[in-house]
DNA sequence: GGAGTCATGTAACTTGTTACATGATTGA
DNA sequence: TCAATCATGTAACAAGTTACATGACTCC
């Protein structure tokens, strides 16, 4: 049966461009650079053997003498070709669910208070996250100074995150203007 | 075995606060307010029932001639208590996926002229979207002036996304300055 | 001594979508 | 005449998370 959407298999091709790796590490690659995917390892192991099988990755076992062998896994030809489509093809945006967005139309039954609460907590988590992604960002255009061929797209993903977030934090202050006590 | 997450059923819990609705009323809600929260009747109807079942909603039936019958649920003053304490915990941000910049970090395997397409793709949607945002805006605005008490929240969430297009739009800008060809 | 990291993997579960069945009515 | 809207509902599937098992090593 034909695989309909699973974008999983694609990031994890993606990362393998990037080096030879271990489901490990892609599930460290996705958590570290937090924010706009994440993978589980529920998912990564299954979707390894599997590509694997299909012969769209290459494993290689580096022997360990304490606990599990670590499998690095490579893109074979097919697996490049199979990327490279994906690539080529317009995102689409995901179906989003927004809960913070679901609790505030629902603000009349909430009550005042209670918005003001959301919004001052949302606005705390936007300049943690806004603190973070510029540290992010230091360190990716460090990258690009040594030369990592990559770190320019990552640092606009990066920058994606800090446009947006620095907009919603102008707009928290929009509603809470709107909600003054 | 009691509910994990679960976010359909406090949408739809929040739905019957604006008033008495159809399965049928609160998928068509969600799809036209289009952007931040979506339901399927798959979903929906399993939902409602398990809701009623449970006592958080009442039904009722309206007999209609042609076609299956109209079942309208109410909120009970147990479910009122449910949705509340669901609305005055903070909302935490639902994990994101975003196929954009998945492909966009494996840019270097994509091409400078794949991802510049990507980004002009991306800026026609945000345009588009601002467009009918900016619609919906005026329409909700119009509605608080007919006293609708939940207008204004509806017309927060759209100022939401209003903003964050706005800086994304921006964004695309540099990143395709930065891609020049 | 305790937390965190390295490392693989699976089973049980939750959550959600899609496609279908049914069928009359309305409007372009 | 064709598409959309109204209206309920289910079955089959896809996608994904969480928690667990296993166990040594390193740093505080």
């Amino acid at each position: 049966m034909a695989q309909k959407q699973n974008r999983s298999r694609y990031a994890i091709l993606g990362m393998l461009t990037y080096q030879p790796m271990s489901g490990y590490d892609i599930q460290k690659f996705f958590a570290d650079i937090a924010g706009f995917w994440q993978e589980s390892y529920g998912q990564i192991y299954p979707n390894l053997r599997q590509l694997w099988q299909e012969g769209l990755v290459s494993k290689q076992v580096e022997e360990r003498e304490k606990g599990p062998n670590r499998h690095v896994y490579a893109l074979t030809e097919a697996g490049q070709q199979v990327l490279q489509t994906w690539l080529q093809e317009t995102a689409e945006p995901l179906p989003i669910r927004n809960e913070l967005l679901l609790k505030l139309i629902f603000g009349h039954q909430a009550g005042h208070a209670a918005n003001r609460r959301q919004l001052e907590a949302f606005k705390e988590q936007l300049t943690a996250d806004i603190g973070n992604l510029n540290i992010v960002e230091a360190w990716q255009e460090a990258q690009m100074d040594e030369g990592d061929p990559h770190a320019q797209y990552r640092r606009m993903a990066v920058r994606y995150n800090l446009h947006a977030n620095q907009a919603l934090l102008t707009w928290c202050d929009e509603c809470l203007a709107e909600l003054a006590p």
